[in-house]
DNA sequence: CTGAAAGCGCTTACAG
DNA sequence: CTGAAAGCGCTTACAG
């Protein structure tokens, strides 16, 4: 392995030299600039960042930390978070955290141990000391808020009323709204975009509690299409709960869309994959991880954030489950 | 921070004792060894892993190499590398490589710099030079296979024929088969596996290649089910694939599983979201990624491992998309 | 069994 | 503009 040692000596300077230029930190003569980059590109000198974060106590990896990858909202985004991180050096950890605040509490504290540049995080615990007192750059995604920290998020709200007015148009009477669990701001907004929505309208509607669960979803909606048959449209506000909904038409013996619209929240690759193909309201988390991660950076390189809440649009896109508009 | 001298001062011996007794080698006594628990005890003192990684040129790092997360097979793998990895202490950089090898090399590349324990990888580059020279631990996941590098893969093949005699054993008269990508190594064990379970038959079949894409096999399917009608049975081999089979059989306006029958391979939650619920060969993705997490710390931790080809066993998930066997 | 010392490969005041 | 030197926080022969 070739050391700065080894530049500065074939360079004919000293070490501190080679290393002020590596960093482009004081000054360095044009000669001497000349010389390093000789000897660098003769021995391939390649830093070495271990030893530089050992005295620097940064280093170019950055943690994803998230409740789990395996819920399909995550895998986009995570590709998002590294695909940047990439293009600006930096190295991306997978911290899956269950929702569990120890979890979450430790991948800090290990990693920072690390000197880890900086944290993307999705968790509803974001006022807990272990971030608040990190001390280290935060962005949050999506869920929970806490002053201190830039959040990243979908236009939820607005999101909710599309999707409503999309069941409204198509001439939706009785609207069974999904709503998602209490505890995440972003199924909280959803619910208000629809609430907003539907008070427009003379619709009737109804609002059912349910976890983003395919099965749990699948028997609520069964249960409530079986106590009113009126119902003409289902909103999701999740894509899942969505699915779980078709599949209830279906035991039921409700036609979708002829007989039951219904509209989802999420756009994940599975609604197209659905007979019918499931009509949604699109989050760009490709761009919601991209976004975070860009706003991370800037914090890490200490460049001034413009703004502490990034609010990304939202998309209707329009597939099987819904009919088309009449005019 | 506190520092290993710091513990040396409080227990009153020299740091090379202090770090002796942490790191269990070389003789201590047993007085020091008390002195030394109770000053890191009292200090709370926790080794600063980026100074030891710059002696022992090792980390608990391991990288996890694998085309795309988005791709619904990943994320699990991932989540079983994670939880394995954290059970013994190490942490996983996430590298996306779109089965790019020059991305494949610049990850190996960048971590190896920062002394990464070891690499969990799927490709298909396995005996490119980055892998074959990076001198560093490796197992493979699934894909390609070379001498050196211990794998973990499903037991394709008999997968395979067991998805065929699923189809057989319910009356299918005419299989369609549906071959993924020539150039991976499992989606020509599950080919095998269909031509041999086939072939012990007097049923008909043909075998059509088409990429693990929901469009193209949907395309693929809609064409094949057209040409020939009396197609009674479709074995896909991913279940993405069967996917846009059973889309392909709703607009055809075939029933399904009356009057055709599917089947798919791999065990991605979104079969059970389908309507009908997607019979699948199912894969034991996350026992797959533990394996291979466990293979690649004894590796790197120097223990000898037994074999270098670990086979782990699939699983017939009956759904709707067949019948009851007929007895 | 133990400690002084060198070394891992960098960065950064400081003096010149 | 430049170099000698100390330091980041550990590990590891080596001598005792």
């Amino acid at each position: 392995m070739t050391t700065i040692k080894d530049v500065a000596k074939k360079a004919g300077v000293s070490v501190a030299t080679v290393s002020r230029f590596l960093n482009d930190s004081g000054y360095v003569s044009a000669d001497a600039a000349k010389a390093v980059t000789a000897a660098v590109d003769e021995l391939k000198y390649e830093l070495n960042p271990v030893a530089r974060s050992l005295n620097t106590k940064k280093s170019n990896l950055i943690g994803l930390i998230l409740p789990d990858i395996t819920n399909p909202f995550f895998p986009e985004l995570a590709r998002a978070v590294e695909d940047v991180a990439l293009t600006y050096g930096y190295t991306v950890v997978l911290c899956n955290s269950d929702e569990n605040p120890e979890k979450e509490k430790n991948y800090i504290e290990t990693l920072k141990k690390k000197y880890i540049a900086g944290f993307i995080v999705t968790s509803n615990q974001l006022d807990a000391p272990h971030y608040a007192n990190a001390n280290v750059p935060i962005v949050a995604l999506d869920r929970a808020i806490n002053d201190k920290i830039p959040v990243v998020s979908s236009n939820n709200k607005e999101g909710a009323v599309i999707g409503t007015n999309a069941l409204l148009e198509r001439g939706c009477r009785n609207v069974l709204f999904l709503r998602g669990p209490e505890e995440l701001n972003p199924a909280n907004d959803r619910y208000d975009g629809f609430m907003e929505a539907i008070r427009q309208s003379d619709a009737d509607y109804q609002v059912v509690t349910c976890p983003f669960h395919f099965a749990d979803s699948q028997k609520v909606v069964e249960q409530a299409l079986q106590d009113n048959p009126s119902i003409d449209g289902i909103f999701a506000s999740s894509d899942v709960s969505a699915a779980g909904a078709l599949k209830a038409a279906g035991t039921i013996g409700r036609q979708v869309p002829d007989d039951l619209q219904i509209v989802g929240f999420d756009g994940v690759a599975m609604g197209e994959m659905l007979s019918p193909g499931l009509t949604t309201v699109a989050q760009d988390v490709y761009k919601m991880g991209a976004v975070a991660t860009r706003v991370l950076i800037k914090q890490i390189e200490n460049k001034k954030i413009e703004q502490s809440f990034y609010e990304v649009p939202v998309k209707l896109v329009i597939r099987g489950t819904t009919r088309s508009v009449a005019e």
